[in-house]
DNA sequence: AATGAATGAGTCTTCATTCAT
DNA sequence: TATGAATGAAGACTCATTCAT
């Protein structure tokens, strides 16, 4: 009564899946990974015990094994959770077209976005993606498969806005989406909500510095 | 009998410490560091056991602590000789003078040069950062103050730059640093020496986005 | 609640009880000792959950208790459901008489043909002895009881073949007894119906063998 | 430091493993293994909880991971120096060839002078078997493999026997075999050394039955 | 310097059992 | 009768660390 197993990281309008039910059951159940995904986010997954996740909710830890088969299964759906309700915003970005530029920025804002319902998920993948990746099995495998479809579509935009002319042709568009990406995701460190500027803000000047640069003049970098 | 401890993290050229003495006794403890560096880069600092550091040095794990007397030892000696070497680095270069851009633009390039010698020491600094600073006592309040200084020297610059009329002014210094800096240290996740690129390019080409930004055209993003 | 708890291990034809009542009660009740007992058997009484017997019974483990009070209350059911069958029909056989030799042979056949319907009691009896004995209380000292009556059955008719110069008078009579006993009981390891041979066939094998010897000649064994 | 892994059940004179060293190391550990056959043998391989083994050897239970890595690890060596201890005793009385009958028989007394020595490896073959070889992996393997090339050299006996018109031709030599064989094991479920009988008399007693049969006058089971 | 045996605290996980609904 | 959430005790195993040799 207790495992959930999709077989990819799909694009489905994400919340749509405890269909049916009083709900209450499934409630409980995304009560309990919202607890352990803040603990793995603070304190690493490995740092966390279950003991802590079952503290945190009032239970004892034998009592989670009523909810999740196992501790991996738990941040299992955390980052599930994250990489299709992300890939789910890029697709439907994707499919409204328009010009390279405008769906860049909106890919950058997307991102930025994120960061604030999930800032768990987004540091866990950072921190122990590793960790995660090394575990035996191919439990975590679709971690790699969905960074795999989130640079395709990155680069694709890229590639074209350089091809229409709006890029610049000597930058190169893998390298480029790196950056991008982990300028944005690398933000969740630091990022508190609440703080001086929200993630609108930081989208918009990340948006100012990438595609117009730091300098005033023109070319600056040339004089190197 | 054996441990070092320094209070803070020092500016001296690293490299010239363990002079005098048998030179062996300490050749072989940077040479376990070096072992341990790279399991704790590659596992995590928590995933790696030090039965497994010990195994790949050829002894057996009680043996290491004729070396060290902790775990924590063996990762703090890690991080204090890269922070050592980073921060000597941008001292020197800012003694240099120059104007702001082309400090700022020797800084850079100081980041990626250091992704070869201290890729291990930068991704543990990254995937493990939160966990070393949770653990009780106060040993790792270095890296929290090593961390400020860079930022205070980083921060500087760009605000020099700023009032030069060289940097344009509707930036956030602060932040703008913490784009540069999670830029350049995220590049440790993908970088693999003898790669399509070498630390040189990845700098110039980090160097080129970042002061003229990605588009042909200008202030692209006012249009968004 | 709804607890059965004999003394002792009784004569009375077995199936002849939960007569009255629903009915369906006490059915449901007999399926799940049934299925309760193919695990118990393949599998071993402490490998078994009750997860698992809930689960081949289509309901929830929690939902068992309604039926027994305790996993060992079924393998309590499980045994004794065989041992009143197997001493009934002894019973019955002594009760009809004839020489040592007809009855000898006549509980060699009960033995075999106990294999089939008590397949799995009888697997449970020998790989789970050791360990229900062991448990604290007195629950399965009929176990014991049950043994020693049936010991006493047999040894009584090998003793009386002896002294009718039927059988031969230099082997002793309780290790025989032994012999006969655990030759007929370890076939369940390796019986299964519908093989090559049925359980007819195998108490015949084992007459033939058992009262005149392996041998062609006369007292091959004595050249030893 | 502390894996056995042999490919098979070898032939090999099996006392000559530990070869070198101080022999204290492997003392050591053969003790261990000794005490916990034992308490294997008295409680289930299930049932007995690596602390008891500790217990009884009187280190803590996380100690006993230094010598073997798992509980499995240790029934593993227990019936594996049981199986290769039997199958050399076997291979060798069979290379001093002689006529089927006398083999025969060398090989019921090599099964009964197992039962002293191997007492607690036979009764958790019997005992644990099908729980071992549920186990996932192909770890116990060998028990099935070993179990064959025993009952190969048996039935190739009797087959040999009833050629020579030594033993009856109308018994079922697999069948026959696995009697004997069960008949054999079965005994250390009530033998104790220092009893009424040692095992050379049980042999003796069980070599006379097997061979002649239980009856005075001739084929007496065929009137039933 | 190194070994190897041991410690002791802690980890994840299992499972029979209970009980309000 | 059955559910489903929870308990609580226990289990195998891990691992940083210690220490006599």
């Amino acid at each position: 009564m207790n495992q959930r197993k999709d077989s990819g990281v799909a694009a489905a309008p994400v919340r749509a899946r405890h269909a049916g039910g009083t709900g209450s059951a499934s409630e409980r159940r995304d009560h309990l990974v919202k607890l352990a995904a803040e603990l793995f986010a603070r304190k690493g997954f490995q740092a966390t015990t279950v003991r802590q996740i079952a503290d945190e909710a009032g239970i004892l830890s034998g009592s989670l094994y009523h909810h999740f088969d196992s501790k991996e299964s738990i941040v299992d759906e955390v980052l599930r959770t994250f990489l299709e309700d992300l890939i789910a915003h890029y697709r439907a970005t994707l499919a409204d077209a328009g010009d390279a530029g405008a769906v860049l920025m909106e890919m950058v804002r997307i991102g930025f976005h994120t960061l604030e319902p999930h800032r768990a998920a987004i540091t866990v993948m950072q921190n122990d993606w590793n960790y995660l990746r090394s575990l035996p099995g191919d439990r975590f495998d679709y971690l790699v498969r969905a960074e795999d479809e989130v640079e395709r579509m990155w680069v694709e935009q890229i590639k074209r806005g350089q091809a229409s002319g709006q890029f610049r042709a000597d930058v190169d568009p893998k390298l480029t989406y790196r950056m991008i990406r982990d300028g944005i995701w690398v933000a969740v460190r630091w990022f508190r909500p609440g703080g001086r500027l929200d993630t609108d803000a930081l989208a918009e000047h990340y948006i100012k510095v990438l595609f117009d640069g730091l300098s005033t003049g023109d070319r600056t970098s040339q004089r190197a």
